[in-house]
DNA sequence: CTCCTTTGTGGCAGCGCTACCTCTCGGAAA
DNA sequence: TTTCCGAGAGGTAGCGCTGCCACAAAGGAG
């Protein structure tokens, strides 16, 4: 239990300098074979870990990129995540994690937090952070990107859909299919933006053919199937002449979908029934249901790229708008 | 875009020492009260924000928990993070993700990039790691808790349930309902050891009554409800007579679930289905699925604990074995 | 044989912060 | 008054590493 072995017990044992030892181990210039092996063969022999925590004091480079988003428990962000991890992985730079759980003074900490470490970028989900947020990132002079959503204005690099958009896109998919009487069901997140530019869009679209979203339920909670159907069967029985609901989030479709299965409800002859993300991992349920794709996971790696662009001092493209696609699958 | 500002830069404008601000900063010993609002003045005139890298150099204290799991894409393991999460929030200690991709050499990389950080404390999925990656735990001189499996030689601390017993009760539960024929699918991950010890204890338990698992199929990839699909046709146009099906996933094992409603089989009568995990988001179904709880979130908070105490210097219980909890569900 | 490069290695300073010790000074006790 | 004390503030020395420069040795050119 005796202290971590440093690079001078290396060198020591190496009968190298520290500075050797320091240039062996970050694969850096020219150094001997000879004293490469004996270099190695040292900090084997003592199972040398290097302190980065060091490393980066000194050089000022700290090889991290933060990762700040709402919700790990939405299979939606895990996309995310893994779409940064895969676009740093050939860079040299290790995204860390952060969640703000839906709530913007939370997420202005974990900002904090993050920049506190001094990475070398980061990226936030949304375009909305409480002002001593935004100053601090503004201040931090990295490269920070926003993502999946493009309804507002970055503060520095942006990557994502535009939600409003999206919601738009679909109000006239079931517009396009002759829907009527058309609901919408979501969770009440503080802070979920992003749902609500869909609606934005959603109803704007359905405002334009002189129509209204005709009976909104909004749940406390994550999104889930169950949820989906109590609601999808609250909603009905307060108006029970709807012919469509557009859902926030694929999960919540599904349970819908299920809802009308149980129930005998045609879907989508007699209710039109539209979610959003293109969750993958619901492929397989009896009706593929209509969806929006985010784009997730492309997004998590064009935001990593602009990241090492920018540090490589490329100047990229500050605003990255990805193509909505609408899915319309088998529910409307 | 000048240099960030340091503790000197505070200090000077608030006319005090370097050390005062720092103690102001972290709230410790004795100032003023006409000290301390100078100094919070002039921190947030400049927009301070502490450099942790130099703080945790100097005091030898990196406030951070490294937790390295197999997947985000898993559910599974975002309850975990949850778990640690919220048992880290009043520690003042933070949580770092790292992802295996359950594989052992890449997991061995994680970790070494983790300890290179000095953190204060590891969670680490399983109890199979490599020589080196052992090696370097038991070396890092701070507390280390392998999670989710109780069957092996922990290095340090255990917190989880027995997946062999687990394998084991689902076994016998099938057995106590006079199913016969039973198969199994799984996904084939390189190193899901857990899996392969459910399967394990679920052998053993029809072995105790003289059957055996009839037909097993395995799948490259993820668990998704398309695959539980796909496996399930093709496990029974391969073994039609089969009365009961083991799935490693929660989800593969909806996918068999969908599956027979489509194809007219009645489950349970005809057919058994039990899955793994407790997966609420999965709730919802036309039939709840049977499936054994692993206490995933418990498991997090435990680990946290376990993590909080043994850093106070006390000496919590080396290992935690949850109890598991086999729900019959309507599949069974 | 000198001069100049190239190549490999070492020395030193310092990154920004905190642990630890020292100093000052006003007030209470003697 | 003198002495002591303790609260509040300052000074100094690193933490373990890397950037930068210096330097020795080994050639190649003149």
């Amino acid at each position: 239990m005796g202290k971590q072995p440093t690079l001078k017990d290396v060198a020591t044992i190496a009968q190298v300098s520290e500075m050797t030892v320091s240039r062996v181990l970050r694969g850096k210039e020219d150094t001997t074979q000879a004293t490469r092996d004996r270099v190695l063969k040292a900090a084997k022999s003592v199972g040398y870990v290097p302190n980065r925590i060091a490393g980066s004091l000194s050089s000022k480079r700290v090889p991290l990129v933060g990762l700040i988003v709402p919700s790990l428990s939405n299979m939606v962000f895990s996309e995310v995540v893994m779409g940064v991890t895969k676009g740093l992985e050939t860079t040299g730079l290790q995204p860390v994690f952060g969640v703000s759980h839906y709530d913007l003074k939370t997420e202005e900490q974990v900002i904090l937090e993050m920049l506190s470490w001094r990475p070398s970028g980061l990226i936030v989900a949304g375009l909305e952070h409480t002002a001593d947020a935004t100053r601090a990132m503004a201040a931090a002079d990295i490269p920070v990107v926003e993502i999946m959503d493009t309804d507002g204005n970055p503060a520095d690099f942006n990557v994502g859909i535009s939600q409003i958009d999206a919601g738009r896109e679909m109000g006239q998919a079931f517009l396009a299919r002759g829907y009527k009487k058309i609901g919408f069901i979501g969770t009440k997140m503080p802070a979920d933006f992003r749902a609500q530019k869909r609606l934005e869009g959603f109803s704007g679209a359905l405002a334009a053919a002189g129509q209204t979203v005709v009976g909104a339920e909004y749940h406390q909670g994550g999104s889930t199937l169950v949820i989906g159907r109590k609601m999808t069967a609250a909603l009905l029985a307060r108006c029970p002449d709807l012919d469509g609901i557009y859902y926030s989030t694929d999960y919540l479709a599904a349970g819908g979908l299920l809802h009308c299965l149980d129930t005998g409800i045609d879907v989508p002859k007699q209710l039109g029934i539209a979610g959003f993300n293109g969750i993958e991992l619901l492929d397989g349920l009896p009706k593929k249901i209509a969806t929006t794709n985010a784009g997730r996971f492309e997004t998590g790696l064009k935001a990593a790229d602009l990241i090492q662009k920018s540090l490589n001092g490329e100047d990229p493209e500050r605003i990255v708008k990805l193509d909505t696609v609408l899915d319309p699958g088998e529910t409307l």
